[in-house]
Order: structure tokens, then sequence, then C-alpha cells
DNA sequence: ATTTGTGCAAATCGTTTGCATCTGA
DNA sequence: TCAGATGCAAACGATTTGCACAAAT
């Protein structure tokens, strides 16, 4: 099937990915389209806007018979992250959160379970951040609403 | 010295800390005032509001010379934490950071260095924060700023 | 005296790395 | 062919834990 897609859509999106334009977003990151990566990208951009941790992704791979070993599944996520792909979400200490949705956006965590939601991207504004330091500037707002049971 | 000064003032406030004040925080909150906590404690709200982590703040007790693990330290940052006079910051998937100052406020975070500043309280303001889920409520927003070089 | 805290070193957890082997262009 | 990718296992850094000893009430 030489379906050629909109490989230049966004990654999260609502659009059914192939394999094949899966290789071909891999292609233009200058990411060669390996069996591994491909079957994690599927996994990742298959179905709708993701959080999953290295393990996660991991354990996803297996039980989808696919073999892949841990130490790639931390490689590619973090290639697919340098290639924005996706954004790495810092939680707590302990556990890295990756985001297929790249975009601008909050996030809700539920403190107890270690779960992350979105929260639609204009659904939070910020106003009044300050001047940066000289020198420097803003890369980038996390905002992280922390939840606990009522 | 029975000096019996304003102990349920800002943990972090600018007012002169006194060994004893301090002792009698720590036992307002449950918590015995040994050496090494009440060592640990001056380091941290004797000087204004402070971020730390726990290998700065122990190479800040040695350097002092007082004697204190740095297990001890960990334990005691999560006592005071437990107690409400420190709050944990989450900033990425390594140090922790501890922040002295337990009121509402955002962060600086310089990327490179790894460096955290206050954001006065008041400098920011976040509107449109969704409903959270059912049987949630929200128990703390983070914000964090982060800096690159420009 | 009893309870609570401390220190050490070993254990744990998530993540990274070195290196030999394999694979895709 | 041959740069680039993978897998394994060992290395790592931050944090935690188990347990004998010490200190506080």
């Amino acid at each position: 099937m030489s379906n050629h897609e909109e490989s230049g859509a966004v990654p999260g999106g609502m659009a059914p990915l192939t394999a094949d334009g899966l290789e071909t977003r891999l292609r233009d990151a200058g990411l060669r389209p390996t069996r591994q990566r491909v079957a994690l990208g599927m996994l990742l951009f298959g179905s709708g806007d993701r959080h999953v941790t290295a393990e996660d992704l991991h354990a996803e791979a297996v039980t989808a018979g696919e073999s892949v070993s841990l130490a790639t599944v931390y490689n590619t996520l973090h290639q697919f992250k340098g290639a924005g792909l996706l954004r790495e979400i810092a939680i707590n200490g302990q556990r890295a959160y990756f985001d297929t949705n790249t975009s601008n956006h909050s996030h809700f965590f539920v403190e107890k379970a270690g779960t992350l939601m979105d929260i639609p991207a204009d659904g939070i504004r910020i106003d009044g951040l300050p001047e940066p330091p000289p020198g420097m500037r803003i890369s980038h707002v996390d905002v992280v609403v922390r939840l606990v049971k009522a």
C-alpha cells in the first residue's frame, strides 16, 4: 500500500497513523525508521494523546509482542523528544513522563495514582509573568495542577 | 534564657530566629528538637527564603562543623516537609529541592545551572483553571518558568 | 526506662553508558 | 560497506531502608 498521508500533521493528532506515515516522519526528523522505532512510534502516536513512562512503553511493547530493550526505549524516547515529537514532563523527582502532545498545555497530576491528564491548552491563562533576569529568556512554562482525593 | 518569641510566625520569614524559637516550633510540630534537627533548622530558617537540595544542606552542615549524616538530612527534610515547615519542589526527574517559603508562589528555574529563584507570589495569576475531576480537589498548583540563555 | 532519632552501609529505583553485535541505506 | 542502532549488563546518582547504637523525655 503506497498510502502517502499527511506526514507533516500534528504528531499526537487524531488522524489514523500508518507505519508508512510514521516512517516518513522519522526520516524527516533524521531518524532511521528501524523496526523498534516504528513499533514504539505506532504505540505512542497511534492513539490520541498519551502520557507514558519508559517502563510503561516498554511493557506495552513487550505485551504487543515486540522485542525491544528498556535501554532502547529510553534512547528512543529521548530521540523523539529531540526531534520534537514528544515532550518530557517534569512532575516529581522520580519518574519521567513523556507526552505525545507537544503543544502548549498544562496538566493535572493525581498525586497518589501518579496519573497525568491534559488540561486543554486554552483552559489556563497565566498573567503577570515577571521579566526574566538579564541574559535569560523563558523557554517554557510548566503548570502542574496537583490533585488529591477530595 | 526563657526567651519566648513568636514561634507561630512565618517559617521562612525575616525575623531573627533563635535556637529556642526553633525548638518550640519543632516541638509544636511533634518533632523532638534534637541537635541535628536544630542545626539543620537554623541553617534552613535562619536566613531568608532558601532553596536547597539534600546534598546542599548536608554540605553546609558539615562546613558549619555540625556532624550530620546525609540520611538524617533526608529524614529531616521530609519531617520538616510533613510538618509544613518546608515545601518540596518538583523540577525535574533528578534532584529534589526544598523551599523554606511555604506560601503560594512560583519559580524561575535556570535549566543549565539548576538554580531556583522565587517569583513573588503576586507576580503571577492563573486564570481559567478547569474543574478537577469528580472526587478530586486541587491540592496545589506548581508553576515553573524555565529559563535558558537568551 | 522507654521511646524516638541517628549513622552507617547496603539496598533500591529510575536512568545512563560501554561495548560487542546487528541492521538499514 | 559502514555509519548508525540495538541489547545486554554493568555503572550511576539520588534517595531509602535495616539495624545497632545514642540521645531525648
